[in-house]
RNA sequence: GUGGGUAUAGCUCAGCUGGUAGAGCGCUGGAUUGUGGUUCCAGAUGUCGAGGGUUCAAUCCCCUCUACCCACCCCA
């Protein structure tokens, strides 16, 4: 048997409901802010990722799809977006169209990582950029924006994290800090934060190791180096949030794994997540269309939401979204009752309904799936109905059933349960 | 890349100190020629993950492999 490449699923019904359910609501809060969607392609020439993501990451330094093409060009399967959205920017000009750019993408990434609750090596990413501004309020309002996905999509519980990691300025006196005192008092951690001291110095912060805390209080915090343009742009960004209503807390040891970020970082997490609880994560980079060979400064500020993260939680705060029900299950009786279905079926459907018509089987045998399909009513066509002009409605639930003529059957069927509530 | 767990019917899982398999759900048909959900009856479905070893005999014990899950690293 064939199976799906380890690292990948398929996504059936009624999940993909709930799927299509966060697609449709960020695309929705995304049209509210006034951003276009950007369709980058799904592979790229890997110096993209290798300058735009850093050469010093773990993505790009093990878990790339890369391959050659028959032309013996390196070619990489995209692990994020946002250096493919910064390349397009740059090779269509888009800094010269008015206004800022607003671009939000949603679709697969690749990382060859080992797979685990919540982790993929084809997973789901819905980001966005806002491209041209350096202000302090569009790092609020794209914090703001996400957060409104999350709520719209139905999460409730999730908690935010919120940290500046500086500038090219301010951020080397800081690291040269956290190494001088790593070197110092680093001995006294373990094994991993030694091996992090020198490969990965902000991942020490990070570090969950009980023993290890009491030194990692002593290590210095980013907050303190800040510069002043840093120190106000962050104090701002605060401010903006703190008047939107949006809580958060301060970690000024949150770590991200790209090494574009300046400024402004952040990232959500949920539980019902396992070990990857993070949801989102984003910040500003300022320097990265720059870095990939922009002519023109152009600071940005985005996010991506791991949208395999997102349908997990939501599923476990909403289970009722993975019932899928039809409206109206039609039973024809007979051949007759049958091609009569299909017309009267075909009108339901276009005033909105979602309607099965059963091809075969006996009344019972259809009721019986009708039930096991959890339909909300079962319509029976049969030659009394079709002489009489009026149809059985059965009510699935309460299990009353009365005639309708034609005309009626949208009206009694909305008038009873309003509009259908499909998550697909 | 490293560690742990799991692998038996379509699904969820039982299966004792070795004697080649069971339940629930689901599926098919019937009790009921035009009425589902609750009952009742009957039925189909397994290379017991793969290969090798021990044994008269292996789903069970041993070895190897593979897949999946979880965790580490790291991240969405």
């Amino acid at each position: 048997m064939i199976r799906a490449i380890k690292g990948t699923r398929d996504i059936l019904p009624p999940e993909s409901g709930v799927w299509n359910h966060v697609e449709r609501v960020a695309r929705e809060v995304f049209a509210s802010y006034n951003y276009g969607e950007i369709r980058t392609p799904i592979f790229e020439e890997t110096a993209l990722f290798a300058r735009g993501v850093g050469e010093d990451t773990d993505i790009v330094g093990k878990e790339m799809y890369t391959f050659e093409d028959r032309d013996g060009s390196s070619l990489t399967l995209r692990p994020e977006n946002t250096a493919s959205v910064i390349r397009a920017f740059i090779e269509h000009r888009l800094d010269q169209r008015p206004g800022l750019q607003k671009l939000f993408y949603m679709g697969p990434m690749f990382r060859r990582e080992r797979p685990q609750k919540g982790r993929y090596r084809q997973f789901s990413q819905i980001g966005a950029e806002l491209i041209g501004t350096e202000s302090p309020t569009a790092d609020a309002e794209v914090i703001e924006m996400v957060l409104e996905i999350l709520s719209r999509s139905g999460l409730a519980d999730f908690h935010l994290v919120l940290n500046s990691v500086g500038c090219k300025e301010c951020r080397p006196k800081f690291m040269e800090a956290l190494r001088a005192r790593l070197a110092e008092s680093g001995a006294k951690l373990c094994a991993d934060c030694q091996r992090r001291s020198t490969t990965n110095p902000l991942r020490v912060l990070d570090c969950k190791i009980p023993e290890d805390q009491p030194v990692i209080e002593t290590l210095p915090s980013i907050l303190d180096y800040l510069c002043e343009g840093c120190r106000t742009h962050f104090a701002t960004v605060r401010q903006s949030l703190d008047e939107r209503g949006v809580t958060y807390e301060v970690r000024p040891r949150l770590v991200r794994g790209l090494d574009y970020y300046t400024r402004t970082t952040f990232e959500v997490v949920h539980g019902s997540l396992g070990a990857q609880n993070s949801v989102l994560g984003g910040g500003r980079y300022d320097g990265l269309a720059e870095a990939l060979g922009s002519k023109t400064r152009s600071p940005g500020i985005g996010f991506s939401i791991g949208e395999d993260r997102l349908v997990m939680s939501v599923e476990s705060a909403h289970p009722a979204l993975l019932k899928d029900a039809v409206d109206v299950y039609i039973a024809p009786m007979g051949d007759a009752a049958l091609r009569h279905s299909v017309l009267l079926g075909r009108e339901l459907r276009r005033g909105g309904l979602r309607v099965e018509i059963a091809f075969e089987g006996k009344l019972k045998r259809v009721l019986e799936t009708a039930n096991k399909l959890n339909a909300r009513f079962a319509l029976i066509v049969g030659d009394n109905e079709m002489a009489a002009g009026v149809y059985a409605l059965k009510d699935m639930t309460s299990g009353e059933q009365q005639m309708v003529k034609r005309e009626d059957l949208e009206q009694h069927i909305y008038g009873k349960y309003g509009t259908t509530t499909n998550a697909s």
